[in-house]
DNA sequence: GCCGTTTTCGGCCCGACTGTTTTCAGTCG
């Protein structure tokens, strides 16, 4: 496992970049593209595929040709088709396409005409006054240019996608502007943001309102966007002072579900309902659905896929990774919501580096409704956490007892997030691990062992008697640290063999594990604990985001572990540890 | 370069906004 789909993706979306400057053919181009999102959100592993010699041309969008040249980079790690086009084009015409303004056409034309190869060069043209020279350029142009440059210079790479606690904000305060507005009948967010994806690029806002231009008038004025980035009749765009772009469409109340679909995309899922209704002579537009010249369809979501024979299809499914061919089948999985959890498998305590201590967790877990949470404060191994010792963690055991003795409808589970070592033991002895109700196990150092050593490791530890919940199983930190390099695949069926469950974390930078591998734990039985790893008592809300991230992950109430009650939890925990182990704490 | 219940060839989603075009190309989502 050397190359991983996401580097394969960045070589053919590297690809398409510079055909397209080329002006190759746009539906080479965009086979490439498609090509590539369908790696991207493969849970298998491309590599793999190869090594057993399976026939990729059955993925979507790869056929005989785009089959060789993943075998290719496979066991090459290099494409020559791109390292000839290298040749030809510098690389740095790669980075003109991050520039707003700046396209494959005007890159071509930067580079034939004026010899730039890359940032620097446009900006001195630009300062110099040669752009405006050009053929399809003039001084607007030019100095939009200059202004871009600027922008992508003071960008750090986090930067230019927000986690959506932060959107949330954003939306929060242009709702609350627009919707004074007279005339505007409904608001809604759409984009990225509707479908929860990890990370938003740019807020799309839906109005429907019968005075469109009232809506422009006061969102261009919005107080908190430093540049009008567009201005139109029924679209205009801003910039934030963070950069961050945000979009506003007004369209008529008869046309506000076409919309909401169309610009809640994804795009491919978009493309695929087009297609589906072309093949029934409907034309679908963010005005609603067609037939001939008479709209059949548009005022909500659901009248659109009926159209096409679907039913309504949840935001966050909406992909094209099966949404539409399980939606054929009657086989959409109602999602996970979060009312159906019962529990939260993973908190810490100022007994470590949490910031509340176990009785006000405690009290705060059981006001949201919950009716247990298990405390699992960090190990000794991680001292800069004051990680517990065995005498630290028997303490707190005892103070869990006395703790329980207070509530009749409410529990708290005795457990650890105890650390990984280098050869996949366990940072505390079996022991002390044994008087636990919950042991999760996490690793916090050496994060860049090689991908087979790492994956043994999870492995070993995934075999100890005493392991039940894997946390963060990919380590990644989204926009700062990569996910450990291990097989995936693997670890899952290893938890499967040993009756483990993965977690799926809720802290916003990590959603760890992410969406294809929740789909993939679930396909093959692995159930999925949804934890908000609360360092406060405000973080216990995280939690909303695990399910957000969870439904990405098609995941289904039976499918979460913290979904379980009491009682089922408890005897799941039960059937999970070695038949000599003494029993532990016993319910309210 | 992919794909196929009209097709192995000839298609491939659709529209808004901007600037510089005087009728539309380029970019974006």
């Amino acid at each position: 496992m050397v190359v991983r789909n996401s580097e394969i993706a960045d070589i053919f979306y590297e690809l398409a970049d510079f055909l397209e400057i080329e002006a190759a053919n746009q539906f080479r181009v965009r086979a490439y593209r498609t090509a590539a999102r369908n790696i991207e959100s493969l849970p298998q592993n491309v590599a793999e595929m190869v090594d057993k010699g399976e026939d990729l041309t059955g993925l979507p969008g790869i056929g005989k040709d785009l089959a060789a040249k993943l075998a290719e980079i496979v066991k090459s790690g290099r494409l020559p088709q791109l390292e000839d086009i290298k040749q030809r084009l510098p690389a740095g015409l790669i980075d003109l396409l991050r520039i707003g303004e700046v396209g494959p056409r005007r890159v071509k034309m930067l580079h034939q005409n004026l010899g730039i190869t890359g940032i620097e060069d446009l900006e001195k043209a630009a300062r110099e006054q040669q752009v405006r020279k050009l053929p399809g350029f003039g001084p607007k142009a030019e100095e939009k240019i200059l202004e871009q440059i600027n922008r992508v210079r003071g960008m750090s790479p986090g930067e230019k996608r927000l986690r959506l606690p932060a959107v949330e904000q954003i939306a929060q305060s242009l709702v609350e502007v627009l919707v004074e507005i007279s005339g505007v009948k409904r608001i809604d967010l759409a984009g990225s943001y509707r479908r929860k994806q990890e990370t938003v690029g740019d807020l799309d806002i839906l109005v429907a309102c019968e005075n469109p231009s009232e809506v422009m008038d006061r969102f261009v004025s919005y107080g908190g966007a430093i540049q009008v980035l567009e201005r139109g009749a029924t679209r205009s765009s801003i910039m934030l002072r963070s950069g961050f772009h945000v979009d506003v469409r007004v369209v008529p109340d008869e046309s506000f579900g076409a919309a909401l679909l169309y610009f809640t995309g994804s795009k491919a899922h978009s493309i695929a309902l087009r297609k589906m209704g072309m093949k029934s002579n409907l034309k679908i537009n963010e005005y609603g659905v067609f037939s001939g010249g008479d709209r059949v369809a548009g005022a909500t979501e659901q009248e659109v896929y009926a159209q096409v024979g679907l039913p309504y299809i949840e935001p966050e499914l909406r992909e094209n990774r099966g949404e539409i061919e399980a939606a054929l089948r009657d086989g959409l999985p109602h999602l996970i919501t979060l009312e159906d959890i019962r529990g939260d498998l993973h908190i810490h305590t100022s007994a470590t580096e949490g910031r509340a201590t176990l009785k006000e967790m405690a009290v705060a877990a059981r006001e949201r409704g919950y009716q247990y949470i298990a405390v699992t404060d960090h190990s000794r191994r991680l001292a800069m956490t004051r990680g517990l010792n065995e005498d630290r963690l028997s303490e707190q055991i005892k103070e869990i007892d006395e703790l329980n003795q207070t509530f009749s409808d409410f529990l708290v589970l005795k457990g650890i997030e105890v650390d990984v070592y280098e050869d996949g033991s366990l940072d505390l002895s079996p022991q002390i691990l044994e008087k636990l109700d919950l042991v999760v196990c996490s690793i916090h150092h050496k994060f860049d062992l090689p991908g087979e050593k790492q994956t043994q490791r999870i492995i070993r530890a995934l075999r100890h008697p005493y392991f039940i919940v894997l946390a963060h199983p990919t380590g990644r930190i989204i926009g700062e640290r990569e996910p450990y390099e291990v097989d995936m695949e693997a670890i899952i069926r290893a938890a499967r063999e040993n009756g483990c469950a993965l977690e799926l974390n809720s802290q916003t930078d990590r959603l760890d594990l992410a969406d294809i591998y929740c789909k993939m734990a679930k396909e093959m039985g692995v159930k999925i604990a949804i934890s908000s790893d609360a360092h406060s008592l405000s973080e216990l809300d995280l939690m909303r985001y695990g399910i957000t991230q969870a439904r990405r992950g098609w995941l289904e109430k039976p499918d979460v572990l913290n979904a379980r009650s009491l009682e089922e939890i408890m005897e799941i925990f039960r059937q999970n540890r070695p038949a000599s182990s003494p029993a532990r704490t016993s319910g309210p």
